[in-house]
DNA sequence: GGCTGGCACTCGGTACCATTGAGTGCCAAC
DNA sequence: GTTGGCACTCAATGGTACCGAGTGCCAGCC
């Protein structure tokens, strides 16, 4: 068993190779005969059964009946991304239309950043996910109360990442345009500077408390309340992907609990957290944690605000993708994004 | 034909309904012995059969072939939904569930509408849809200028219903805080009270312009672009029932194609808009203007703000719905919907 | 030793029956 | 007008035969 476990010699990887991409263009088992002849091995049929018995043995690739072709295994589709992805660059039609995309996007994050999402599943062909700045590393550049009605007060603080955070408070008696402008300034002087996370309780004041102090406390409240919630925002493009693609999926209802899980947003941004590494990660099929993953795989990057770490870009689509198109798409979006975000 | 048009007699109306409510229930083609046995007509199964030929011919059912049971049109469900379901109410546990969801409900705009469109959804188990207030209608209450970076500006406007409309300004130079503080004033001064989609010029002003001139005057540019493109905000939620739902269409593809549609936030405004009457509207099958929404229909109504006219509410599903739960939930949503908005 | 052509074997897919049974339409009788 | 009876239809089911893509193995060749 030893020395079969070695690395695959070039003929076998050759071989794993053009299973993996020829099952990737037809989603059909390959037999040995496509190989022999699209392929220029200069082997016979014979030959490329023999070797496929051997990357059968060792896991690469299986066969979904006796009389059928082979299809990559998990692990094969591993060695193919590690050994055969890694350069690829985007065609030059879509690589134009990035840069297009980026020129003339949305300013403000938000829409940014949800149109970028639907850019990466246009380019991939399969869901795309981004996710947001954390909204507690970011400090409040600016906080403003509005009275919406003489007892409802919306505070809004921008913060310097260009996120904004909003909270609707409620009171249960009338305030003045004087409290609200005295709020305000009570609540400039404690949260400027601060991250939304570490808000702490506003200073006490001598006497019993105010209107405006009761505001102040109010406020701090929500929006501590809102970071502790909220964390990342996350923003789903071409969701619809997944349903047109159920076929790729052992199971209609696969692919009808992908959607599920992309609308959890709180699921879904821890799962990129978890995943995410230095460069273009992918995880394949069974690599996943989750048992809801099991038939998907996910190509994901980090991006950069201001060259600090902003946030995630990903793709989500069966095993069976195109691994190279997907990690060109999504390094090239990730890179792109970084620079659009940090004039 | 003319007698054969008029309003069916009791009984065919009462064998109608048994087989739109059958069908609904089972999802297969109703036969006459089943209607015969489960509903107390106190007729045999050969007039419920001499009944649904004459049903049949008046195009309300239909039979899939020729040893099948029958299957509601949709005229048939149309005569279902106009004449059975009027009066519907929820029952007592989802009653609850909305009841005790509006008052622990976030209380900002955004996620009050979104995590709505979630309760929407999980009441009907279909993909439920929300289009919120139109920005152009409500009144600027507030402007704010950030300065993110010497030459990035963020420009927070708060509408009077409570949203927020942001835009982000990139400058060819840097700007002093002093000038941002000007621009502010100038701009509170001819903004507030405005509506964001009439946002005038700002006034000339003698001399050349200065750097808090140019601010303005990009500022006002952007909110009203953002208003012409943005009309109004669209919450989907539990658009994965869809996918979910997808036997009960024609076909698979149908089903992508709607999550497709969902995801085109304009056209989904448009059409939600122009399908809104007054109270709870049905839409069948075939009645849709569009050819996408042949295989389903919507169930929606308007919600109010204030009062005054806020936004819509529906739900999206196969024409083989539960319509009287449908119609309940939309209603029984928007009425709690409206009052959550109208303090 | 490795490669190759040949060959028997496997087994999913397709086509082609026959059978079954739910459901209909029609008719004669009540 | 209603009903039970009956012949008829046709999707669904299951069994059988066949086809062919693809494999595994082996003897022969380089």
């Amino acid at each position: 068993m030893s020395e079969t476990e070695q690395a695959l010699d070039d003929r076998k990887s050759a071989i794993l190779r053009a299973i993996v991409e020829e099952y990737i263009g037809s989603a059909q088992p390959v037999g040995s005969q496509t190989i022999a002849q699209t392929r220029d091995l200069g082997v016979s049929a014979a030959t490329v059964r023999n070797e496929m018995s051997a990357l059968e043995r060792d896991g690469y690739i299986a066969q979904p009946h006796t009389s059928a072709g082979r299809i990559p295994t998990d692990k094969g589709y591993r060695f193919y991304v590690d050994r055969f992805t890694g350069e690829g660059s985007l065609p030059a039609p879509q690589r134009r239309e990035v840069a297009d995309f980026f020129t003339s996007a949305a300013r403000v994050m938000d829409d940014l950043l949800h149109d970028t999402s639907l850019l990466l599943a246009r380019l991939t062909s399969h869901a795309a996910v981004i996710v947001g700045p954390q909204p507690d590393v970011a400090v409040v550049c600016s906080v403003t109360l509005v009275r919406l009605q003489p007892r409802i007060i919306l505070a809004v603080a921008v913060l310097s990442n260009g996120a904004v955070e909003k909270d609707h408070v409620v009171l249960d008696h009338d305030v003045t345009d004087d409290d609200v402008a005295q709020a305000t300034a009570r609540l400039s002087q404690h949260l400027l500077g601060a991250t939304i996370a570490a808000i702490a309780d506003p200073p006490r004041r001598p006497g019993r408390p105010d209107v405006a102090q009761q505001l102040v406390v109010t406020v701090c409240e929500g929006l501590r309340r809102n970071a502790s919630i909220g964390s990342e925002p996350l923003f789903v493009g071409g969701a619809s992907r997944l349903a047109a693609e159920h076929e790729a999926f052992s199971n209609a209802r696969v692919a009808a609990h992908l959607l599920e899980l992309l609308e959890e947003h709180v699921v879904m941004v821890a799962l990129m957290r978890e995943l995410l590494g230095p460069g273009v990660t992918v995880r394949i099929g069974s690599e996943h944690a989750r048992d809801d993953l099991r038939d998907c795989s996910v190509v994901l990057a980090p991006y950069l605000i201001e060259g600090q770490p902003g946030g995630t870009v990903g793709v989500l689509g069966p095993t069976r993708m195109d691994y190279r198109q997907a990690q060109a798409a999504v390094a090239t979006v990730s890179r792109q994004l970084s620079r659009s975000l940090s004039p």
